[in-house]
DNA sequence: ACCTCCTTGTTTAGGCCTAAACAACGTCGG
DNA sequence: CCGACGTTGTTTAGGCCTAAACAAGGAGGT
């Protein structure tokens, strides 16, 4: 019983050997070419980097229309869901955002250039303080809404259940690696 | 040796119970602050994203050590699994490896430059052709099983069946996302 | 106070990528 | 035979990032 790749939903059940996929295929062929070589990790690495590049390259342009890049985007969202006083220092922001205090550096300055965000000193002088403008929140929140609605779409043909499921299984994978990579640098430090 | 945490205070109990973690905490601070919008797919998509940055730079960092990046990786590792002659067009890679154009045209002139491969017009001086060179081999072969033995560690900590359900789970996710985004490319052409 | 060490932030150099403009070559239909 | 097209590759401009060198400002021990 073969099939071909329709356009209805065909039949669910019978373990449908899901045909091999392209990263099926680089499995096999390093395991051809390769032997003796651990390539289990291909299946769920390989697959997690695809789907990250083209989620990436869908927001990309996404937002694009929206007028925004994704790193803007990271940078405002990090600041508005803190609630108020959408405010923090450059330091906490890199934690929060995964990136390098000279991305960060980078990332403000071009947030500022655009009139999304101010830095300022604080009292004395010390440590900055990155804080949004209200042109930051409106541009934030309309592109955050958007985005998520159609993000949703995005990954709309997993059902619920397949979803928890995954959302479970990446939490742990996240976490396994997050413990061993640098357990140094889990979240961030104080966490105030 | 070095400190553990800052003296002080203490750690915020950080159980070994799978509860809230950073995108949890993400999730919940979208709920707080845009009520309305629809706030699950962050659990699977920001933990990809994640996912996918922390194995990322864990892979750039050992790639550095073994002497060779991640993008002349993906590019030899596309030519060397491909099995002999290990060549093949600049369009073909492209498709392969998905990257645009001008970054193959960019990979190319690197490897070329660090002689692991050699870009030669076939007969009559048509196509190109992009062929592994002895060095090449030799590069790609060593760090491939490297790494391999690397990353099956890294995932380590999920058992085999949580990830061949995760691979499962995410093949679906892969696919959905293939024939809807651009339904154009979903692999290649012709495919020969 | 004084000196050392650490944390903050900025800056700079180098890398890789996408998008878009181009240059060349076949392919086809008239 | 010839011009419109689609492909193939290259080049260029612009963006964002990491790593590393720096510049300052505290926090503590002596």
């Amino acid at each position: 019983m073969q099939r071909e790749r329709k356009p209805g939903p065909s039949v669910p059940e019978t373990g449908a050997v899901p045909q091999s996929d392209a990263v099926d295929e680089i499995q096999h062929a390093w395991l051809r070419e390769l032997p003796g070589v651990p390539v289990e990790s291909i299946g769920v690495i390989t697959r997690v980097w695809r789907t990250a590049k083209i989620l990436g390259d869908e927001r990309r342009r996404t937002l694009t229309r929206l007028g925004i890049d994704s790193a803007t985007l990271d940078l405002l969202s990090t600041l508005r869901r803190a609630g108020p006083p959408y405010a923090m220092t450059p330091a906490r922001l890199k934690d929060l955002c995964l990136v390098t205090a000279g991305a960060i550096s980078q990332r403000v300055g071009r947030a500022e250039a655009a009139g999304a965000v101010r830095a300022v000193r604080s009292p004395g002088g010390r440590t900055l303080r990155v804080e949004l403008t209200d042109a930051g929140h409106a541009l934030i929140e309309g592109s955050v809404e958007r985005l998520l609605r159609y993000e949703d779409d995005l990954i709309g043909h997993l059902s619920p259940a397949e979803r928890d499921r995954l959302t479970e299984l990446l939490r742990k994978l996240l976490d396994g690696l997050l413990e061993r990579g640098h357990g140094d640098s889990p979240i961030g430090p104080p966490e105030d």
